[in-house]
DNA sequence: TGAGTTCTGTACCGTATGATACAGATATCG
DNA sequence: CGATATCTGTATCATACGGTACAGAACTCA
């Protein structure tokens, strides 16, 4: 168990002696690291390197190695999901899934070179020995997928969609593409033709109009 | 460089010791080794254990273990990808898509477990920071792209798809959900629920019938 | 102040890793 | 047969790995 902080809850003062670094900018730089290079080829020294920190500070705020990757992935989840899902917030549903696809393609060929999602390029090599990674990634795709359903539901509300739509299936197809894009991203495809796959699949989508 | 035999040309009778393995029943456990485990988390232990040969034959007939990863894949494709990929003959583009995505499912949840598609679940985390694997998968996607486009294409040909449809952007699609149908079933998620997300984008994409 | 507590940095531990040297075994060739 | 070539198995190499012990530093509390 790390005997510090969990990312929300911070104590002002502690006991002894404070840390030197700002926890959430030390996670950062090991997402960045796994990020890029996967979790196995991602070694300590590879983390303690990037986050500037050495091992021992790094075993008593984050725990083992296991324990970093999982607390890199749930800042991921927080951060670059929220940016992300806020997008379908839009009125129209056209707008929203656009802007949806839009924001993993930033996400994807980012500030931090074209890697694609953390998730679902690191997660997928890990889930097929990891049953911890397994449920990771399956709990990952299950937000998304619910997220885009809600949305889809709410565009067949406002008559947007048929009545008759499959929802569910239809927001597995979404998150599906999505995932491809970040792929593809990660394979070096540019950020414009990964754009015309997205405008490809907002049409199929959303026929009308 | 290997020594000895490439896959395709082998000269039936070679000057020393005969090997004592066969070369692709060796490949095989070996592909079955980074399949399940990814390619940074498969030692040279589990891979000569699951071949059954010890280090230097290994070394002797594949190479290092980048060679031995890049020759799986390779045999992956010519065997999966083939089986996959002749689907997509079958006559109306609805069968043959289905068809398609049907040996995709199998694949990914086939007899070896649901380890998904062992190029999209465990190259994308090496193509990260190894321009080799970005490679490799930039090919993979593309061929894969390639083989869709061209099916589809002929479907415009036999009026089973408008001439205006922007078959490239399409054929990205479908090979887009494929990748995530695998994804998916590395994730846990059965084959049942595979196969209805299979069956919504055949609907999207070829509407008429 | 001094006791108690937590963080930092060095130095280290045991093991697993990718890769190879070498000797013996088994084949072809002349 | 001997010469040559290739494969097999053992034993080993240097290094990189995940993880930790320990001493000193820097803070709070009384």
């Amino acid at each position: 168990m790390p005997t510090s902080a969990p990312p929300d809850a911070r104590p002002a003062r502690r006991r002894g002696r404070p840390r030197q670094f700002d926890y959430d900018q030390a996670l950062d730089a090991a997402l960045q690291t796994f990020w890029h290079r996967g979790y196995a080829a991602t070694s300590l020294d590879h983390l303690t390197a990037a986050m500037r920190l050495n091992r021992p500070s790094v075993y008593a705020a984050f725990g083992n190695k296991e324990a970093i990757y999982a607390a890199a992935i749930q800042r991921y989840v927080a951060v670059a999901g929220r940016e992300t899902l806020q997008a379908l917030a839009r009125p129209r549903l056209r707008d929203a899934l656009a802007g949806f696809l839009a924001a993993i393609i930033d996400t994807a060929t980012g500030r931090y070179g074209p890697n694609g999602c953390a998730i679902c390029c690191t997660l997928p090599a890990e889930a097929g020995h990891s049953e911890a990674a397994r449920r990771q990634l399956a709990e990952a795709i299950a937000q998304l997928d619910g997220a885009i359903q809600a949305r889809l539901r709410a565009a067949v509300a406002a008559r947007e969609l048929a009545a008759a739509a499959d929802v569910a299936s239809l927001a597995q197809l979404v998150t599906g593409v999505a995932f491809s894009l970040s792929i593809r991203a990660r394979a070096g495809t540019p950020r414009r033709e990964l754009g015309r796959i997205a405008r490809a699949l907002v049409g199929l989508v959303v026929r009308g109009d």
